[in-house]
DNA sequence: TAAAAGCAGTAACGTATGTTACCATTATTG
DNA sequence: CAATAATGGTAACATACGTTACTGCTTTTA
């Protein structure tokens, strides 16, 4: 029955460690809900009810957060093989804390939370890894944001582009990068109007620091990004 | 053994709905290590070794973060029975993500993560309860980071003061209530200078929108608030 | 394939905010 | 109790940055 997703979820951290046969088994247990969605469609608006854990099967969505006047805060772009709806999952507050929407044409699962934490009848040890591996991506979302704060914190737009090309360098220690946003998204991720992203980005690219077209960086002088942050 | 710490663990939430005598096995168990500190000593430096899950078991710790170039990043203010360093436990990297900082003459209790993950030999239902508890606060703290990104996302310095002071007046619906900070804590924590958070929060008086004296904080116009966030 | 929408760069201008420095109170400390 | 540090308010000044509006280029849509 869940044949076709098996490949994806395998590769999702929430199953690591599970076998083909074991995953099998546990699918015909949670019964995830399968959906399609088009680019730009709403997935799930903050403050609406928890639907479950979503796991993306294909294509991208964006996490994003608006305030009371309408203002939007992008959190981040999830890639086939993430999970979202996690932190909501295990808090009080069963509410979406985040708005999902599609950022292409995507399928999407979605998981009962409660099921997870062991209201599930089937306990087994891949249950048990379930729970392992929920606990980790937990601490890993935590990590990630501690990141983003830090992005934030930085006093100036030069500093706050330089936390974040020096994180993305840090992923795989590489000094070119594609930059998975576009720039208005990566403007309102780190804060900042889109103008003054670009302007100061052009400033860094004739000082040298940094080198890029369209989304590709290149980063020159990692000492100077450093010191650049405040 | 653990005579002395068993109230102050009952209110913490790592161990909430296991009773006096599971605690205690589970102490015997777990072996925490007790360890004082006084006012301005530092606990844990960012990016050294972690030593364990800290719980603040009398006094208060601060949660910082430095830049490369020493700016400092004021995260929270942890209290008697709150809990800290759970988010590097469980994730492969295993060194502090912050700098921990008594914030008063404090006592402290660190447990060995590794036993709390399972790899203890007295299985037992507790335990299961321990995890669970694990996987809510961990959500908790993601919440929580979701929050202070809301703060630090206000485009201008009136809208973090705002975005901040409606948090707090969200946690129990009292439009007065005290800030659990100093003035320069408070200005890290939302990344703006002391003396312009001193600035905005007199025009704010001044406009009649809040009343304060030190820390003491009276919300008069919570719609003006939530307008100016953004 | 023409029209419309999306995307990114550029420039001008005003102001919100960082910076610095100083003062008055209130806690600590020896 | 005097001395010292910590805390929070205040003001003046310079500038980094938000705002707006326009451009050309590319992609999508009809």
């Amino acid at each position: 029955m869940y044949q076709e997703w098996i490949e994806v979820l395998q590769t999702t951290p929430l199953f690591r460690g599970i076998d083909r046969e074991d995953l099998n088994k546990m699918l015909e247990c949670l019964k995830p809900r399968v959906k399609r969605y088009k680019y730009r469609e709403i997935v799930a608006l903050c403050g609406s009810p928890l639907s479950g854990i979503g796991i993306v099967a294909s294509g991208k969505v964006a996490l994003t957060r608006e305030t009371y006047s309408g203002n939007r805060i992008m959190l981040g772009i999830l890639d086939s093989g993430d999970i979202f709806g996690e932190t909501a999952a295990f808090s009080k507050d069963r509410t979406w804390p985040v708005t999902v929407i599609a950022n292409e044409d995507c399928q999407l699962l979605f998981l009962p939370p409660d099921k997870i934490q062991g209201n599930c009848s089937n306990i087994c040890t891949a249950h048990s890894i379930l729970i392992l591996n929920m606990l980790n991506i937990l601490s890993n979302k935590a990590l990630m944001l501690n990141k983003k704060i830090e992005h934030l914190s930085a006093k100036s737009i030069r500093g706050k582009i330089s936390s974040y090309l020096l994180e993305e360098y840090g992923q795989n220690n590489k000094t070119a990068f594609r930059i998975p946003m576009k720039r208005h998204e990566l403007a309102d991720y780190l804060g900042i109007p889109r103008p003054s992203l670009s302007r100061e980005m052009i400033m860094m690219k004739k000082e040298g620091i940094i080198d890029y077209d369209g989304s590709w960086v290149q980063i020159n002088d990692i000492l100077i990004l450093e010191r650049s942050i405040g």
